[in-house]
Formats: structure tokens, sequence, C-alpha cells
DNA sequence: GAATTAATACTCGGATATACACTGTCCGAGTTCATCGGG
DNA sequence: CCCGATGAACTCGGACAGTGTATATCCGAGTATTAATTC
């Protein structure tokens, strides 16, 4: 099991999202140039979080994406989610009614108890994807990145919006 | 994002296999038979589980499977970990090394803000399933399950142990 | 009748094809901006 | 000089191939059982 590198590509977008001045957008091809990543293939995954309505697009010249909501409004998880759908990580084929000492006249009743257990993990992983927002990662980066690069960042991002 | 079907097999037949007669072997084929999977994939399955160093198999007449520890050693994640491998949901490439604004003299060090989250969800998913052992499933199919269909099963392996 | 030996049948284990999904790419529809012409 | 219409360029959005992994399968290596044979 492994995420796709999409997650990964719409998450440093969002973040780079989170820094663009309001009211402005930034192309996918910046985006794309900015992370080293095929252009056309990005455009997917930004796709995808235009549809759940994370950001939003824009077309014509000085088109491009913003963040449709505050960056605390939105979720590491909303993010996954939107790339990676919201079907649980653990899909029960209920395998149980293959039984062949069951009676098909008393089907089992309730979630199997290893698909529970399955979920409650699943949801575990989702509560601490969900307690982290855009906004905190904002912070954390602004902590930890330096001045210099912050400034540099901010500036070719100014450039292209 | 999807755990494979052999998850849900390998957890299912480590449950069977937890309800053997000690010092007793259960053959693949017959799990195969009892959840209604093709045998010789299921298989592959069994072999990961023994590779692990969950279960052992012997072959020969009345060969098979059988656990290579007591239930209560034996955890979810233990099982999981066996067929779908020890690596992190979240595979970082560093896209970030791709910032044009970054200068390649001054790499960034440590890992990134939005990797550590992603793997400390990852951590908290892994942690819910190392809290759940076999032979707390083993309790909760006990109480759950009606009488006749724990004692048909017991004595649909007995069979053919 | 008991022990030994050989044959047998059954098991696991790894090597081998196929199907599906992720990855990567392309082209068309739509919109905004800039330019040009007219009032 | 201001307004409107027109053209162009740039954007997003969905449709189209290539590749890698998961799925499914088969056959060979090895062992415990079983039966026959010998003492």
């Amino acid at each position: 099991m492994q995420l796709r590198n999409q997650v990964e590509w719409a998450l440093h977008c969002s973040a780079v999202l989170a820094g663009v001045p309001p009211g402005r957008f930034l192309p996918a091809r910046a985006l794309a140039e900015f992370h080293g990543v095929p252009q056309a293939y990005l455009s997917k995954a930004l796709q995808a979080l235009a549809r759940a309505g994370i950001v939003e697009g824009t077309l014509g010249p000085a088109g491009g994406y913003r963040l449709a909501k505050p960056p605390a409004a939105i979720s590491f998880l909303d993010v996954v989610e939107a790339v990676e759908g919201r079907a649980s990580t653990f899909a029960c084929a209920e395998i149980r009614r293959n039984n062949p000492c069951a009676s098909p006249a008393h089907p089992p009743t309730g979630p199997c108890a290893i698909a529970r257990v399955m979920w409650e993990a699943d949801e575990a992983w989702r509560a601490r994807l969900a307690a982290v927002s855009l906004a905190d990662l904002g912070a954390t980066l602004a902590a930890e990145l330096p001045a210099e690069l912050r400034d540099g960042i901010a500036a070719w991002v100014a450039d292209r919006t």
C-alpha cells in the first residue's frame, strides 16, 4: 500500500498557494516548474483539488489556481481525500459469508470484527491528518525555513501571479 | 490507496489458525476452501506470514500451517506488515530540492514538514493496529458468534488437521 | 509378528502469465486581456 | 480622449497511450505417511 505521488504534489502545491497574495492566481505551469514535476500530470492533481472545493481555477491570461478557503479551514485530510478518494483503506469483501459452516438462512449481522479493527485504525490515521491545517503547516515552515529562502520564494511567486 | 485483499485473507486465516488445536497443522487448501478464495493465490499470503515468523508450515500428509507464536503475541500490525511491507504509507520524493529559489549549496536539512505530518499519521495508524492482538480478536469473536456456529467451525477444522 | 525399506501421496515454496491502475502526455473548449477602430 | 468590438494568447478541463504493480496460476522440491517386504 502506497499513497500516490499526486498526494505529495498536492500538499506541496497547497502550501505554496497558501502563500499567494489574496485575489491573485498562480498557474499550474508555475507550480510544476517550482516543484520540478511534469506540468500536464500535475494538472490532474489540481483538478482533483478543484473538484473537492479546496482550490478554484480561473482561465485566460493571469489565470491559474488559488485556495478556495482560508488556510486554517483546509486540513491535510481534505487534500489527501481529494486526491485519494474518501474510501476506507481497508475494503471488507465479506469473505466470512463463504464459510461452509454458516447457515445461509442466518447471515452474519453487523460488520465483522476484523473490519472493525481495520476501520478504527483508518479513522485514527484520518483524525491525525484532520488535526493539521495548512495554516499550521505555514507556521511550521515560517519557523524552520531560512528568511532569505522565504523571501526568495515570495518574490518568485509574486513574479508569476 | 487501498490495502490489497491479501491483507484481509491473512487476517482471517490467522483468526482461524488461532483456533487450531495445539500441535496440529491446517493446510492452505482447507483455509482457501473455508474462505472461498483461490488456493494458489492464498498460498502467497501464507508464505509472507511464514517469512515474517508469524506462522510456520510443515510438508507432507497432515502438513499445513499453524501459528508460530501465542495469539496474544501476534498483533494486527504484525500480520499487515508481513503482507504489505514495513515501508511507510507516504514516500517523500524530496521535491523541495527542485525548488528553483533554493541554493544548491545549502540543501534543506532534516525531513520536510509535510512528510513529518504524513509520517505521524502513519504511526498513529500502526499504533492502533499494534494495540490489537489475535487473542483480543478471538475474545471478540467468542462473544459475538453464535455458539452453534463456533462449534461447527471447530468441528470443521478438527476434521482437517 | 516386528522392523526395515521403498513407494506414494500430499504438502509447501518459488517461478511464471495476465489484468488493472497509476503514471505520463496530448489536444480541444473557454475565458480574459490587449489591441485596434470608431465615435 | 473614451468606448466598443475584435482578435489573440493563455488558461483549465477532459480524452488518450505507456508502464509498473497487484492478481491469479502453475509446476517442481521435499517430507511424513503408508504399504509391502524381509527377518
